[in-house]
DNA sequence: CTGTTAGCGCCTTCAA
DNA sequence: TTGAAGGCGCTAACAG
């Protein structure tokens, strides 16, 4: 059973200090003198001294705690995205308290009051809808530093780390432009979101600035089953289009298995991307042409926010967009050449 | 900014009562008359009152958070089991901290201390190292509840609550035994993990139960890129073996992976099965013949028994196994008879 | 450089 | 049923 806390107490005794002195050679802020800063020390580690956690968060305000608020962690993406960040946070020596919004809103509202009422040194949110989150948002941002991760409300005025959704798109459009592709239609995410917003203006105005065909985007959720039933609407309305810009890995992977089940072949028949680059794009057949975040990156620059915002409370919103990287796959390896430069089938090289 | 927080002798004081008695109402612990119980309660409403968490921490001795030590977050099984967690422990009004081990030991017995000196409420870990894992374990278990999911270290005296792995392998040879399959073979993770080994056993058993022939094992980690390679290794080796039934569904991805690119088609020449049931079954092609874990029950289960340990902490140890669901699917979709009763392809029905 | 002292906010024993 | 008071463990003035 647990042995019997040793308290600070408990060391200045046992080293002959007061417990003033005692704390100050431990926390090494103040001044004492190296003689018994090393004694200290050694008293402690001898009697396994470990600060109570409780005891200097209530007198510093807050425990090395951060709150990371995603959608479901149970998504691949997700995961990654807390992967990297239980990462980084760990190097600072916060711990991370996790909670799902489950992509409501009032759950979404009682996990940030909960965080909140814990003290938490920061939150890290992906906030599950675009406006109708920006009420609970701007409350806790209001009590406690925080930075929207990946998504945004863009009404709400934190910081913002993401992945730059129109240079992404450009990567993925310009691919399939050099693949021959002319007619591509986008399955992505409706408004409700604001990296489907992006990811469609991106589209849009890239589709434009090419001056090809405008088609009908086909947009819901970012998830498998809607990318499964958009396969569907697809392969029954033929003609069918060159390629297909699809909202992130999940709807491109439903897409890929649904077009399957209707004898449509991938990419011979269509070519098919994604946005993300998480394991499912190296695990569905054919392996994905995505574009990858750079997750480490993105969660460096997230927590570097926040502390920045810890030490200053009023500093300029940061606005952070990061590059992803395209990687190429056999869902786009189709032969076909652009009106110029013919490009071998299989070549990995990237025609400018 | 945040607004400035309002204490338990705010509200005392506002609602004209002792600070004994406000926190006697408002907890409801202790016998308050029913009129200032509502009196306090609607004051600290209206005042915006909320405990201080670390102020109740400090003298409760722990706040309500629970850690969960997982190998790899961003790992779909994982995502998924710690997702049935962070709803199982909000129920409960606990808070989640959640901590990655890497895989590694060492890692691991240093997020084991961190919530250790948290004093979390008690800690769920799915330990890396059925052997080595078990200083740390045990040291851990000594100072605050522990309960071990889906991995154990035999050796340490805990509560464990993980999926009967001998009865969904038992699903899974009995399933390719009815489509035909009398050679199979194993690929799965080696002893490091109890799952491991316990599927191991389980298979060994089974082929020997029925007689099979004994073919070599090939034994790894539980990644996508040993399967890969251990495709690479089947393939090989003409001829092919009926069936592969993989350690985890991350393995069989790879298999299958693997095998297309070898040339090798699935389920035609060879079937393949997986375990744990996560969306990777359903994105591979062909989806994934697999067995499905209940991961509602077992965190729920998980849950409990740590609720339990915080009540009686010398309570004999728990030891919960769940009964996986075989979940049958394309890549054991071939038309092979047993000897006795043929079965048409591409029925779902299950022989007995 | 070091010791004394005063809380941080909360719960609970002890008295009334 | 209620109030007064102590202390959980720690850090930061304030003295010396």
């Amino acid at each position: 059973m647990a042995r019997d806390t040793v308290t600070l107490r408990d060391v200045a005794d046992a080293a002959g200090v007061s417990i003033a002195t005692a704390s100050r050679a431990l926390t090494g802020k103040n001044r004492v003198s190296k003689a018994t800063t090393a004694h200290v020390s050694r008293v402690a580690e001898r009697l396994g001294y470990r600060v109570n956690v409780f005891g200097r968060a209530l007198r510093e305000g807050t425990d090395g705690a951060v709150g990371v608020i995603v959608p479901v962690i149970s998504n691949p993406f997700y995961g990654q995205l807390v992967h990297s960040l239980e990462e980084q946070l760990r190097e600072h020596s916060l711990e991370l308290i996790i909670a799902d919004s489950h992509g409501d809103v009032a759950r979404e509202r009682e996990r940030l009051r909960m965080l909140v009422q814990r003290r938490v040194e920061g939150i890290v949110i992906v906030p599950s809808d675009a406006s109708a989150s920006l009420d609970a948002v701007a409350e806790a941002a209001d009590d406690v530093p925080l930075v929207q991760l990946d998504r945004r409300v863009e009404e709400a005025p934190t910081d913002f780390v993401g992945v730059d959704n129109e240079r992404g798109i450009a990567l993925l459009v310009n691919h399939l432009g050099e693949r021959g592709a002319t007619e591509i239609v986008l399955v992505a995410s409706d408004d409700t979101t604001s990296a489907g917003r992006e990811r469609r203006a991106a589209f849009d105005r890239e589709i434009a600035r090419r001056g090809l065909p405008v088609l009908e985007p086909i947009l819901d959720r970012f998830t498998l089953e809607f990318g499964l039933s958009a396969a569907g609407t697809i392969a029954r309305s033929r003609p069918l289009p060159d390629a297909i810009v699809a909202g992130d890995d999940l709807i491109a992977t439903g897409l890929i298995t649904g077009l399957k089940r209707h004898g449509v072949v991938v990419p011979r028949d269509v070519m098919v991307t994604g946005f993300d680059g998480t394991m499912l794009a190296d695990i569905c057949d054919p392996a994905l042409t995505t574009v990858v975040q750079p997750f480490d990156q993105i969660a460096a620059e997230a927590v570097r926010a926040l502390l920045r915002r810890t030490k200053q409370r009023d500093a300029p919103a940061i606005y952070s967009r990061l590059a992803p990287a395209l990687r190429e796959s056999m869902s786009t390896a189709r032969p076909l050449a652009p009106p110029d430069t013919p490009a071998p089938a299989g070549d990995d090289a990237q025609a400018s």
